[in-house]
DNA sequence: CTCCCGATAT
DNA sequence: ATATCAGGAG
């Protein structure tokens, strides 16, 4: 585990390393993101913008996916992956929000996780882009390189990464690190090829190390 | 814990 | 051929 000090220096060392990070799921307004968030599980920011980008001008508001067959809205998201699941989700969201909500999407996060297919992750990624609120969605990302640099511990879950991040990180930064902790996993600490041998933090980084050990990281 | 699942990178 | 991708539900 780093210390607060150590943590505050990764966050700065990321953050002059993707100033301008930010959310990469094209959308117009609340509605759209919440879709096109929901379509992200297990997915690619890539594949989701392309799919959204001829859906979302198929289907509008929550009535245009409740006018379709289930099966036609599945063939409009199949390339997805999960698509039964997430198209059974989304029409199920659409009725909700017309029913309960009014047809708009309910700002506050505990109404949010209320809607299928939507949970702890997507309500953040919800609260935070559309509406403004701090808050820090654990994604893979954020997950895979809170381990690695030693934000936090290995076995704890997303819930408790969450907790952890926020309470080292002011709240009005969240969002903002958020974003960043995001671009720093998905291009340069990388799942599969991580840049340890180009990372500023490879020294203190705990998982560096140990792939120092491994010979997996050649150093110039 | 398992299942859902196509596209892409390695 | 296998791992991974802005996870969530049962």
């Amino acid at each position: 585990m780093l210390t607060k000090k150590q943590i505050e220096f990764c966050l700065e060392t990321i953050g002059d390393m993707f100033p301008d990070a930010e959310c990469e799921l094209v959308h117009d307004n609340p509605f759209e993101l919440v879709i096109a968030v929901a379509l992200s599980a297990q997915c690619t920011d890539a594949l989701v913008n392309k799919v959204t980008k001829t859906l979302f001008q198929k289907y509008k508001k929550p009535e245009d996916y409740l006018a379709v067959p289930l099966e036609e809205l599945q063939q409009d998201i199949k390339s997805i992956g999960l698509y039964r699941n997430k198209a059974k989700n989304i029409q199920k969201l659409c009725k909700m929000l017309i029913e309960e909500y009014g047809g708009e999407v309910p700002r506050d996060r505990d109404e949010l996780v209320k809607l299928p297919g939507v949970g702890r992750k997507t309500a953040n990624v919800v609260v935070s882009v559309a509406f403004g609120v701090p808050a820090i969605a654990v994604d893979t990302h954020v997950e895979r390189v809170s381990k690695r640099l030693g934000f936090c511990r290995w076995k704890d879950s997303v819930t408790e990464v969450e907790k952890t991040l926020m309470k080292k990180i002011p709240e009005s930064e969240w969002s903002a690190t958020h974003h960043r902790l995001i671009f720093f996993g998905r291009y340069h600490c990388k799942a599969q090829r991580p840049k340890c041998e180009e990372c500023p933090l490879f020294s203190l980084c705990r998982e560096g190390q140990k792939r120092y050990k491994k010979g997996l990281v050649k150093l110039p």
